[in-house]
DNA sequence: ACATTTGTTAACCATTTGGTTAAACCTATT
DNA sequence: AATAGGTTTAACCAAATGGTTAACAAATGT
């Protein structure tokens, strides 16, 4: 049997639907049972409990998005290369995984203690190359002075709102689904560059 | 007897408080009446239900925000000046509302209906005169070419996601409370002059 | 073949939760 | 002082919810 197809593996993958768009306190036991196609005794059987499966599918959902952000800091590209690369790759990411910026924000705000057990784990993201990288750039003259946490703010901030605020801005901007897919997608390259013509020396 | 001391007016002020650190799901209506320090069967006298009473403090926190978006929208100035002013009245206002943000994006996200109501009512912020002064600058050479829509998110983003991901960002760049706010603090004018120096011909 | 472990289910349980009710309690008016 | 109105409370209720149990089935090992 494929690992897909265990017990265990379908309760995370329906656990995973549920918490995603209710929430931990929005989310029934029952209705991920429903979803998996098992009893509820069975999500009890191989996780204990309610708190317990959803960290299993909190943790789950962080390994996949701290990759995408040590992209853009662990490796040796210049500044502007990581960039326009991060927005590439990350709007494309998030597109496929619409659910998980909101989930992992929403879930961090609810219990603050949280992130203090993902801090512990190896992966997680660290900013000391990128902004070594930054400060030399900008001794060379290649980049304006700007502060690196700043800049690495500033960068996700514009890669990761449009998920976390699609409700507001859809209304906001009067799109429908199809134009704001249209507007997320344009934003992969708008976002680099409206981030290096703010940073870059001339 | 003032306003503020009126049963009513208790109710919403304690609903307040827990609506927006717990969200609809995660509050508790006791917990709403011990708060207010009165008896819980006052809250159905006053509001009904619970989706009632959460309606009525969702709508009080969009009147607040409302106004600080149209702030940017609905005047004269020039976008540079626009700009500069939203930057540091917006963090201004959000340091001291840090749960808005988040509880208005996660509850239109919990129910993407619900943004249809606010859209009916007057002062539902309209971006058309924002959009003319841009395309106007833009003509007059003020401005390097870029659709509106996409600089007004990215306003929104810059200014908003540090409150939205305040927990996350904390622990990414490793700061204290104390160092957080500081980081925020900077970031009036910061913001502005990382927009300004992206759009601004030069 | 038999026993032991592992997986699965239906029924059940205690607690919590939003909501209701009927009576008590003001407070102003007559 | 009696009355009538809104206001407030304690006690209660039905439904929902996370979790448990005990019996049963299916593998697994000997």
């Amino acid at each position: 049997m494929k690992k897909e197809e265990t017990t265990e593996h379908q309760i995370l993958d329906a656990a995973k639907d549920v918490f995603q768009s209710k929430g931990m306190d929005g989310a029934r036991m029952q209705e991920i049972a429903d979803k998996a196609g098992i009893n509820k005794a069975m999500l009890h059987y191989y996780y204990r409990s309610k708190q317990l499966l959803f960290e299993a599918v909190f943790k789950n959902a962080f390994s996949l998005l701290a990759p995408q952000l040590n992209a853009i800091l662990n490796d040796d590209s210049p500044i502007e290369e990581k960039i326009r690369n991060f927005t590439n790759d990350y709007t494309t990411f998030m597109m496929k995984h619409p659910y998980l910026p909101n989930f992992i924000i929403n879930e961090l705000n609810r219990n603050e203690d949280f992130i203090l057990k993902l801090k512990e784990n190896t992966g997680f993201p660290n900013l000391e190359k990128f902004k070594a990288k930054v400060d030399a750039e900008i001794s060379q003259g290649n980049l304006k002075p700007i502060d690196a946490d700043q800049l690495f703010v500033n960068i996700l901030a514009l890669n990761i709102f449009p998920f976390l605020g699609k409700p507001l801005v859809k209304a906001l901007t009067k799109k429908d689904e199809k134009a704001y897919k249209a507007f997320t997608e344009s934003r992969k390259t708008e976002v680099a560059n409206f981030i290096i013509n703010s940073i870059k020396q001339s």
